[in-house]
DNA sequence: ATGATATTGATATAACATTATCAAATACAA
DNA sequence: TTGTATTTGATAATGTTATATCAATATCAT
């Protein structure tokens, strides 16, 4: 027989959370998500913010966006295939539509391709324009 | 007028850890640094791997291959545009020849692209065969 | 060979991002 | 409304990678 899982709670904190990353319209790293979430509940905390995001993605619901040398920033699950693009002025991730083609063909003989990143740097458009 | 650098010495320990990156023939981390260049610098350290991973990048020799979720491996510079293979299985990174074109047409307006990087994941030719 | 100083190895410490702890607050079924 | 289990916030602790410390060692110009 399964094991349960624990009654899920309707709390402000993950409403907020959840809305966050809603209305961002980009991938949020964690602290962008307590600054966004504070708005819809006041005095949220970090912890509280990593519980959630841990809870999303392990429910299926956020992606995590590994980034090189980057905190990983979030975003809801279920999006086509896309990559992101790094702004080197305001360390923002926006996301990016489409794909490249032609990948295997950079493949060594033998090596078996499963997925692939891609990720973008350089300015976004409101850094550029400064 | 300008600071000069310390004299650089010549040690084994300097020479065998060149050496191991320059024999890998693929991108080290800094612990397989360690145990390949280990061979011709016996009782060497870590802390010696990293302050000359560091002083060769500093000087331009080498480079810092930056992965998401993953330790910085180390190659040579002055190579061509590339990118890298990450293999589920066996964690270890290769270099793979060539480029893909079109990377302009992901941009939204008003982005300016700088950089790019793109990591393949999946099994090596090795970890294949078994 | 000698001496000044760069380098090393062992290990303590730092720097982060994330997780654990635990008392207090909250949700929600009854 | 009440009782109980979940959730929260503050913060201590953790895990990981990299750096700082420092006495001992090695390099290399003289």
């Amino acid at each position: 027989m399964a094991m349960n899982a624990p009654a899920a709670r309707d709390t402000a904190q993950r409403r907020s959370i959840r809305a966050a990353l809603e209305e961002a319209g980009r991938p949020l790293g964690a602290l962008e998500v307590l600054g966004a979430a504070k708005a819809g509940a006041p005095g949220l905390g970090i912890a509280t913010v990593y519980r959630n995001l841990k809870a999303l993605v392990a429910a299926g619901e956020v992606t995590a966006v590994e980034l090189p040398g980057e905190a990983p920033r979030y975003e809801f699950a279920g999006k086509e295939h896309h990559h992101h693009f790094l702004c080197a002025a305001c360390d923002k991730v926006y996301e990016l539509g489409g794909c490249l083609g032609g990948l295997k063909e950079l493949l060594p003989r033998g090596f078996k391709l499963g997925s692939h990143e891609l990720l973008l740097h350089g300015t976004c458009a409101s850094c550029s324009r400064r």
